[in-house]
This record gives structure tokens, C-alpha cells and sequence, in this order.
DNA sequence: ATGAAAGCGCTAACAC
DNA sequence: GTGTTAGCGCTTTCAT
């Protein structure tokens, strides 16, 4: 394999008979530069097949048109797939691009992969923090005081521009629906990252997302018109494992519940299977509501309802508040996007 | 905000009272070098808050460390999302990074996409190419004689290594599993990019892993013991729409057919949608086998039959062949790994 | 309008 | 074992 030497502005100025300094000027388009020149190395530059150097390019201007997002989870999952596309297309748009690293909720990783973001020299950062209260190796300082926007959850300390979705509200709702149908045997399944299988006692949860969620899901309880005859909650790791047998569990209790509110779409996966097994029809034998909207949930049938959050709108907003902040008007803002209850055809109608 | 001038190696250097050189042999640790001055130097710089700036070394060294990564879609298909986190994974694994651009099928966007990639110095590339034939922007001169590795599809000129899945053998498979099951009224939903709405002849088909498939169903339809009474093709362009239109045409034609088979998840999609929409139950009313298995595919009620094709084995795969061949290793090797049909509850049993 | 020269931060010969 | 030195490819004053 001939690795040849890339042509270089070296040998772009050589060949059409300028000096570097005219030949970067032709080509990046600054300062003053006599037309017929530009014409003249933009042709000796194509011919040759120059490319720039985006490294040296950076390195000499300390800037890199790049965004670094570092996200929980991967591609795999309902939220971070779209949120990573409208980013990107976002970033797109505005000039820049977008260096992608996944944490799987561990911070330790995240550490590194910020810190690698910032060794390839980010303008600036899109964080989804694997937790609201570990966040020492998130501090200005350490992010070498780029310019930082926390999506889809909240550290406990709102230093940097923040966007969240108002997972609360729609929580509540979701409940308030599920009892106006007639439910009154209610199941919740809240994904906890950091525990190990399924535990009924609310252990600590370091998402706020989350703990909103499970907030909202108590409001919807304790505001609902008459009063539910059961409530059981389970919190649950994020494996299929795990979230199967919380879904057994529920079902098997004595007062099973007649509909089952879960986190996420991977707690909601393990809803349809485990019933799915059992012969139970989603939608009649058991009800079930799920954050997040995805096209299969709007496909099946019935369909699932959801509380569907503005993902796209998320990461558009999130790029470009970081651009704005990059390109010099840094704000602090708290942003709450509305999320809201689509209703499909997983709620049985008691009554 | 304050942008102070980020710790540099002469900082380490000056704070540590050796030179430049020492500092990075201590950091990188290659060369002699007293371990006591490693100890002093690795003190140094963690006090100093000292982080290599990645740009600068690379363009020093000639290498990133970086793999790119060309692909068409986005992280929304089934295909994607879990070839790209298996390629991640498996390049850090490797001590590689991976720089991620998605095309939407498009020449135009692929060209700038690897142009990008170019300019920023990777190591190898591994593309999706978006056409079988239009490939003059991949040639190896064109990409700067580096690394690469092909995967899902083939190029029409076999000239790197190339990773596909045998989709004209379960192509082929899922028909003849129809066929035993009793179906004798067919019909065939192929996504096509690049075509208006739908067709019934045949188009253009610019991907061979597609045209494998549309390959594998005909000769499934020809080699099947009782010969089907009614085949119907569609190809259609892959927007949700026509799909949906698609579809419909399908179920309102004079003999629908009893099965349908889809070349992709968002072809799937529409057919339990418009089934849904008319109260039609999948596996019962109207079956389907699709290509690519998914959670949702498996979780729903009946289970998706699917053509599931090794993904995470194939993004493993694509990234240890050019790590090797960056590595030195260079080979040309035409990989194809087996899928196979996934039987779930999808298609009815007619007889 | 163009060229000369300095230097972004780093590594790797080459000396000692 | 460590320092000196020369660049990697590029941009950008400062001259002319």
C-alpha cells in the first residue's frame, strides 16, 4: 500500500508559483487577495488533489468547529438515537461537528470521555451527566471553561445552560389519564441505573429525569380523583433481566395492577414480552403508558401510549444555545421543554 | 469567560525543571527514561492540570488513532444504531476513536462526508458505500490511499476488503417457510432509495445488499415446491408515506396477498400500521417476515419472523480487519457472514 | 496584493 | 538518561 505523502500547501504554492501564506489565503478566502489568484490556485489546488490539514488547520487557529456529545446510553436507545440526529444535523448546520461518546451511565467512563473530547480540543460540550450529584470532574475548570450544555436532566448545581424536558408534569397527567379510564390498581416501573434487579423501597436515584418522573407519577396519585385501591412501585436496572422479572413480580402479586407506568422504553419492551408470554392483550387484560415515543410504539397495535418528549427540539436548541455561547454570547439558561401525553391505544377503558 | 491558555507540555516542562522532550517521554512513556523522573513529571503535570492536546501530537506523529466511520441513515435504523455501537466498542477496544457522518443515501453527501473525514486525518474508513456503481469519489487514490473496509453492501469494483451477510440465501429461506406454511398469495415491499413513490417493474436498484434480497425472494418464489398462485412486487421509495401508500395499493389489489414480505424495518412498519388501521391482525388476517431483528420486532405480540443478520459480529469484524490492515496487515478479504431466519408469530399457518 | 517569518503543541532523531 | 533541535501543516501578523 503506497502510502504516499498528502499534498500539502507546500506543494500547492510551489506548483502554482505563490508563497504558502497566498495559497492559504486563496483558499480559505481572507484578506486581500487579488481575484485572478484565487482562480489560479483554486485550479492548481484541485488539480494536485490538495486537502486541507484540519489538524494543523486547528491547531494554528485553536479552534476545531467541533462539538463534543457525551451521552448516557448508545444508539440503541429510544431517546438518544433521535436526539444524537438532531444534534448532528444541527451542528451540521451551523458549521460544526459532533464527536459522540457514550457512557453507559457510568461516570468513570464519562470522565474519560470528556476528557478525551477536550484533548481533541472541542470548541464546546453537550453533556448528558450520568449523575446530578458526582459531578466533580465536571466543573469549569476542568472542562477548560469551554462552553457546556446539559440535556435531558439536571446536575444539583445549575452552572451551565441546562435543557430539560418537563417530564413532572406529563407524569401526572399520564396517571391522571390512566384513573379517568377507571384504573384503579396502578403498577409502576421506574428504570434506576446503579442498582442490582428490582427493589419496591425507592432507593437513591442520581437522575433527575428519573426522580421527576417517579415524582410526577406520585403526584398523579395523590391528586387523582377517587383515590387508586392499589399502587405498587418497582425500581429496576436497566437490564432485560431485571426489568422481566419486575414485570413477573407485578404480575404476580396479589392485587395485580390493571395498568403498568414505566420510565422507559426498554422497561416498556419488557411489559409487552413478559405479558406477551402470558397471553395477556396489551390494552385489555393489562394497560400500560411508557415515556418516550418511538415509531414502533406508534405502529403496534394497539398503539402504546406514551408521554412523548420534544427530542428534536431538545437537540436543536441544545446546539445551538452552544454555539451561541462558542461564538461569544454565553447565557445561563434553565430551558424546560413541554412533553405530553399522546394517547394511543394501551389504556383500556374501564369504565 | 475566562479562556485561560491551556497547560501545555512547556508548562509541565518549566514547572518540572527538565525539558519538552523528557516531559513527553515521561507522559507517553517510550524512550530511556529514569522512572524517578516519570514519577516527578506524571506528579507535574496532574498538579498542573496538564492534558495533551491530541491535534498537536497527531499531526506530529501522523496518526489519530481515529477511524472513520461513513454510513448511510442515521441512528433512528435498526441496522445502524447496533452496527455503530458495535464498531465503537469494538475500536476502543483497539485504542481506536471512531469519527461518525451519515449520508441518507446520498453520493453528494457521501463525497464530503469522506472529504471530511480526509481532511481530519483518519487512519482507515469504513464506509456504507450509498451506490454500488457511483464510486468514483472511492477510490483509493481518492482516499488518500488509506485503510478500508466496505460493510452491508459490495461495490461493483471488489477493491477493499468488503463485509457482507448472505441476504439472497434468507431471502430465499423466508419464502420457502411461507411457502410450507401455506401461503400462496405473495407479495413483495422493497425499499428502494432514489425512486418516486412506488412502483410495480422493477427499478434501478443503486444497493446489491438489496437487490440480494429482491434476488433471494424471486428465487425463493421459483424454487418453491407448490408454485405460488399470485406474486406482487412493489418497490418503494423508503419515506413513510409511500410506504403507508404502498401498502395499501398491496391490500386493495384484486388478489392481496396473504403475507408480505418487507426488505426493511420501516417497510415493516407501515404494513402493522395500515394493517392496524383497518383492524387487520398480523399473523392472523395478514403475515409478515422482515429483514432485521430488533427489541420491539421480538417483543410485540405475535413476534416479528425475521431475517436477522449478525450486525454486532459484522461491526467487529469491519473494525479488527482495518485495525490490522492500519496496523499493517493489509488484505483484501470478501467477507460474507450467514443470516438466518428467526421464526416468531408473524406468519400464520394456512395448512 | 503578496512574501517572509514566526509559532500553534507536540514528537523523534540526534547528540551528549 | 536527558537536552537540543527540527519540523508536522497550517494561519497570520508584519513588511514590502
Amino acid at each position: 500500500m503506497a502510502t504516499n505523502r498528502n499534498v500539502t500547501i507546500n506543494d500547492v504554492a510551489a506548483a502554482s508559483g505563490v508563497s504558502r501564506a497566498t495559497v492559504s489565503r486563496a483558499l480559505s478566502g481572507y484578506g486581500r487577495i487579488n481575484q485572478a489568484t484565487i482562480d489560479h490556485v483554486q485550479k492548481v489546488a484541485e488539480s494536485l488533489g490538495y486537502k486541507q490539514n484540519a489538524l494543523a488547520a486547528a491547531l494554528r487557529a485553536g479552534k476545531t468547529k467541533t462539538i463534543g456529545l457525551v451521552v448516557i446510553s448508545d444508539f440503541t436507545n429510544a431517546f438518544f438515537d433521535r436526539a444524537t440526529k438532531a444534534i448532528i444535523d444541527q451542528a451540521k448546520e451551523l458549521g460544526y461537528r459532533v464527536l459522540i461518546s457514550h457512557t453507559d451511565e457510568d461516570v468513570e467512563v464519562e470522565k474519560i470521555a470528556v476528557d478525551t473530547m477536550l484533548s481533541n480540543q472541542v470548541d464546546g460540550l453537550i453533556l448528558v451527566p450520568s449523575s446530578t450529584k458526582k459531578h466533580s470532574h465536571l466543573t469549569p475548570k476542568k472542562l477548560g471553561n469551554k462552553p457546556v450544555v446539559i440535556i435531558d436532566r439536571k446536575l444539583d448545581t445549575p452552572r451551565y445552560t441546562t435543557i430539560t424536558t418537563g417530564d413532572e408534569v406529563a407524569a401526572e397527567e399520564a396517571v391522571l389519564h390512566a384513573v379517568e379510564y377507571g384504573h384503579s390498581a396502578l403498577g409502576f416501573l421506574i428504570a434506576v441505573p446503579g442498582i442490582d434487579g428490582f427493589t419496591k423501597t425507592q432507593p437513591e436515584i442520581p437522575i433527575t429525569s428519573v426522580q421527576e418522573r417517579a415524582d410526577g407519577f406520585l403526584s398523579g396519585v395523590q391528586n387523582c380523583k377517587p383515590k387508586p385501591k392499589s399502587v405498587s412501585w418497582l425500581y429496576c436496572e436497566g437490564t432485560e433481566e431485571a426489568a422481566n422479572a419486575a414485570v413477573t413480580s407485578l404480575l404476580d402479586s396479589p392485587k395485580p395492577p390493571s395498568i403498568i407506568f414505566t420510565s422507559n422504553n426498554d422497561m416498556l419492551l419488557a411489559v409487552l414480552k413478559v405479558a406477551g408470554d402470558r397471553g395477556i392483550k396489551i390494552g385489555k387484560g393489562l394497560s400500560v403508558i411508557s415515556f418516550d415515543d418511538s415509531p414502533w410504539a406508534a405502529a403496534m397495535v394497539p398503539g402504546i401510549t406514551v408521554v412523548a418528549r420534544p427530542v428534536e427540539d431538545l437537540g436543536h436548541l441544545a446546539v445551538t444555545e452552544l454555539v451561541s455561547a462558542i461564538e461569544g454570547k454565553p447565557n445561563h439558561r434553565q430551558i424546560v421543554l413541554p412533553a405530553h401525553l399522546i394517547k394511543r391505544g394501551s389504556v383500556a377503558k374501564l369504565k
